[in-house]
DNA sequence: GAATACTTGTTACTGTCCAC
DNA sequence: GTGGACAGTAACAAGTATTC
């Protein structure tokens, strides 16, 4: 084995972790961000808790979850923001085959198209709200995307000047790419991103719909976003 | 507060499918 | 034929809610 190949062990168990219908389910499910139980899980991916239980399992000891337990319930999420970006690269891959399978009820089309107007990717906006609000910021030389995405001086004055606190956590990037799966193109992630969702979502710019990864620009959002962004209030619905 | 029923999650076992 | 992976059922444990 050459240098070159030293890492195909750990690629190939990454991979076989990642390349099961219901293991892939739970980490789809598992990209709004939040804890969810087995059985929560169970209910998503269409199969017996036992089941889901024994491949939770396997993926906490693969490292790409993080079990905490409470009471009777074992919550699990995904152990990091890498991984997020891992499954949301590989959802990205594999859209345009997805895209072609045609959703076969309204209420799956409808979920469908919400999900394309809005979502969270892990912790931070995406879809065409997570685009326009990217496309907003470079726009406005509040961001840079040349070589790699970074906040310009004035990017972070915007954030100051909104009442967005960035709190730096380990040694996560104060912004990043993050590839978006249905836009097919790249949208604000790391800690800016992080910040940005959480306030659009405590100040109730947006509003999640359901219990999916779906959110929903309110009349309060579009106003601030036109407001702060000069995004136009059409494009977000 | 104690007893009971219900809910949720895990483990053991088993069957099926598929690749070798 | 054999072994591995996946999924289902049954039994059990533990926590929560309800009733008295």
């Amino acid at each position: 084995m050459t240098e070159k190949d030293a890492g195909a062990p750990g690629l190939a168990r990454l991979a076989a972790l990642i390349a099961d219908e219901t293991r892939a389910a739970c980490l789809l499910a598992l990209l709004d961000g939040r804890a969810w139980t087995a059985g929560e899980l169970a209910r998503h991916a269409g199969v017996a808790a036992s089941t889901v239980s024994e491949h939770l399992g396997k993926l906490v000891a693969g490292g790409l979850l993080a079990e905490e337990r409470q009471g009777r319930h074992r919550y699990v999420r995904l152990a990091d923001e890498r991984v997020a970006h891992l499954v949301e690269d590989l959802a990205a891959q594999v859209a345009p085959e997805a895209a072609a399978r045609r959703p076969h009820t309204l209420r799956a089309s409808g979920a469908g198209s919400a999900m394309a107007r809005g979502r969270t990717c892990y912790d931070h906006l995406a879809g065409r709200l997570g685009i326009a609000v990217t496309d907003a910021l470079t726009g406005r030389g509040l961001l840079r995307q040349d070589t790699g995405f970074a906040l310009t001086d004035a990017g972070l004055g915007w954030f100051r000047a909104a009442g967005i606190a960035l709190t730096p956590t380990g040694r996560r990037p104060l912004a990043r790419a993050c590839l978006d799966w249905t836009e097919r193109r790249p949208h604000l992630a790391g800690v800016a991103g992080a910040a940005l969702c959480r306030h659009a979502l405590d100040s109730g710019w947006c509003v999640r719909i359901g219990s999916e990864r779906a959110v929903k620009v309110t009349p309060a959002g579009e106003a601030a976003l036109s407001g702060l962004l000069g995004i136009d209030p059409v494009a977000l619905r």
